[in-house]
DNA sequence: CAGAATCCGGAAGGATACTG
DNA sequence: CAGTATCCTTCCGGATTCTG
């Protein structure tokens, strides 16, 4: 998640701040930015991906994702679980054993995440020559 | 955007005989994340939905979108001109006048940010709820 | 009008070590 | 096995000031 400000402190009131600081109440903080902050947390889209094809212990993700320190895995299923959107298991054994599983508002996360995947597949190319025509003009 | 690290070109191989960093190369950067990270930048979302109704000077963008600084508001437009999803045209005037467009890429990406708006409406009081109970388990 | 330049606090994310 | 705790660096995002 990016440093999204939480909710403006009362009182203050800076020079042109009153506008501003209601403006964010209506918009900044709308449904539509706070899906896409969790969604473009680092590791949520491959998590989600993964979790996507049913359950997987904490150890299976660890694996599946290695690019993702235990610390960000760990902080990425824990938001993701206080969201609803995951939930987690534990199974009292020696050792502990902890399931992750997609819940239903999760699952319904996926053909959105999907639909990302597939405008991203079918034009990162387009992207990156855009790119490349914008660093030619002026690095 | 996350400081997402930057990777290298691609270098398609198979998957398994790659290294930690590697894998990166393929997933944590792979298009999907990269769309996810941008789109995930705090004000492009409201950007693009702004110039969803048309072209619009640099002025009418940062009256629209108040919560925005100078600074971010130019630097959300930068990055979206560099990824080939807006055009920015400068009119030698005086004052220069500076309008902003979205290109037919950038308007392809308007349906994927409509679906996450749908699914965020829908769904963000799911989300709420699922976090107070969370809360309430333990703060 | 439409920015560029600068300073700054703080959050994000990674590495490492330790634990029930 | 599945985390927690800690330290450290990067850099995002806001505020302010200056310019063609």
């Amino acid at each position: 998640m990016t440093a999204r400000t939480a909710v403006p402190p009362p009182a203050a009131a800076a020079p042109h701040a009153e506008s501003r600081d209601a403006y964010q109440a209506d918009c900044a903080a709308c449904p539509t930015n706070r899906v896409l902050d969790r969604m473009g947390d680092k590791w949520v889209g491959l998590v989600l991906k993964e979790l996507a094809g049913g359950p997987q212990r904490y150890g299976e993700l660890a694996r599946s994702i290695p690019g993702a320190s235990q610390k960000m895995l760990t902080q990425t299923l824990r938001r993701l679980e206080r969201d609803g959107l995951l939930s987690r298991t534990v199974t009292p054994a020696v050792p502990v054993r902890v399931d992750y599983e997609l819940t239903p508002l999760g699952l319904s996360l996926l053909p959105v995440l999907n639909a990302v995947t597939r405008w991203a597949e079918q034009n990162i190319g387009q992207v990156d020559r855009a790119r490349e025509a914008y660093d030619a003009r002026q690095g």
